[in-house]
DNA sequence: ACGTTAGGTGTACGCTGTACACATGTCAAG
DNA sequence: CTTGACATGTGTACAGCGTACACCTAACGT
């Protein structure tokens, strides 16, 4: 009699899987995924999701790997310079698509060899540019997860959330951290303006380190281990 | 009568909570720890500890706030470079004693006063070197968590974590990170060296964006908002 | 002597990841 | 056509989590 069923829910698959992840994080945020919202999402049983993906820790390795792939590679006439930093704000870019990324990274502790083949990519691009491996080694240490597209918020709280307590009052504040009210004035022209201009401070100090790459590589700079 | 009982137990304190929580993280491991782990550890019910920490949340921002407690104050006739680098890389040896506040920093939201307080320490060691306002926010924003004596470890997988997947052969290793494989090498003397020198990279990164900082001080820099 | 209160207890709820046994549907081999 | 294997989805169950809420008990100020 087959099935004339209300849902003729297609079949599930580990893509299928991950994609329907990466949207709900999208949408809800990465605290709020969990296999059993993931499994009602594809109107599944939450166990169904374990014949698709090892445990909640890989799924999240494949969103991981879902967001590398969407990084653009640099143009292929660029410098070291130009190419490593138009990587890396492609990957700002794809961060700023998906938000739960930044979580979910800096909670991995295995790499995915997608992952490592992005890491591979910056690297050669070092290496195109005559950096030694002793420098490229230090550099890649040196730019840490903002190879990723993201610096940790200084002062900004997670968007969307309240602070738990009223903590401080303004007098308080004035008068224990002037420096901090100080320069979180001198930042903004508005200086009613709340929050800070993420993108700004990346590439502020991206190039900052991308400078002192470049004057160390000039200098054929190395560790004397 | 009074009471012979078997277990003279000292009455609960926030600050015996909060240092229980400490030591107990210490040795455990963050991600070991739990209200109900750490009320055993106590002697007690879990819900007694919420007569002294409003959730866990507020425990572990007093954890964090007592390895800040721990931080040493910069010598008084150093300059702001110096006051700045020492400051930190006091942090980073409290850090080495409490592997577990990474990862608990790297969790807050919201910003404790012992927190403010310190950032405002950096502040001041900028502001006495003369830097504006304007250029410390910025430079605040570029150190971002290297403040707290960390940076992310970037090839270490998590100490005591064992790798989920056997992922990779050798051989595909070699075929398709060459450069990863190249700089891993590089960095050691001893070619089978399989960490790295973590202070030294932390360091390195560190004297780059103080560097950074300098020049653009000394050139009057600031941002054309 | 008595009401208030601070501190510890016990129970309970809803949430999490996931182990395990089971049902079903598809397909290859006999 | 039958049969057995395999892939896929289901259902039940368990241990763990944070914590709300009602309760008890001992100490203390009046």
């Amino acid at each position: 009699m087959s099935r004339g069923k209300s849902a003729p829910r297609p079949p599930l698959s580990r893509e299928r899987v991950v994609r329907a992840a990466v949207e709900f994080a999208d949408r809800e945020g990465y605290a709020a995924l969990s296999m059993r919202k993931l499994a009602d999402e594809l109107g599944v049983v939450p166990m169904a999701l374990y014949k698709h993906v090892a445990d909640r820790e890989s799924l999240v390795d494949a969103m991981v790997d879902a967001v590398v792939d969407e990084y653009e590679p640099a143009p292929a006439d660029a410098d070291w310079r130009e190419s490593v930093r138009a990587t890396i704000l492609s990957a700002r870019r794809a961060l700023a698509r998906h938000p739960w990324a930044r979580e979910a990274i800096e909670s991995r502790t295995d790499r995915t060899p997608a992952v490592l083949g992005y890491m591979e990519s910056l690297v050669q691009h070092f290496f195109a540019g005559g950096f030694s491996a002793n420098l490229t080694h230090h550099v890649m240490h040196a730019l840490g997860n903002r190879i990723w597209g993201f610096s940790p918020e200084m002062f900004n709280p997670a968007p969307g959330a309240a602070p738990r307590e009223p903590q401080l009052s303004p007098e308080e504040i004035v008068e224990r951290f002037p420096g901090i009210l100080a320069i979180a004035r001198a930042a903004h022209a508005d200086p009613t303006a709340t929050s800070c201009d993420e993108d700004f401070e990346f590439s502020f100090a991206l190039d900052i380190l991308l400078d002192g790459f470049a004057r160390l590589h000039d200098r054929g700079w190395t560790s004397a281990h």
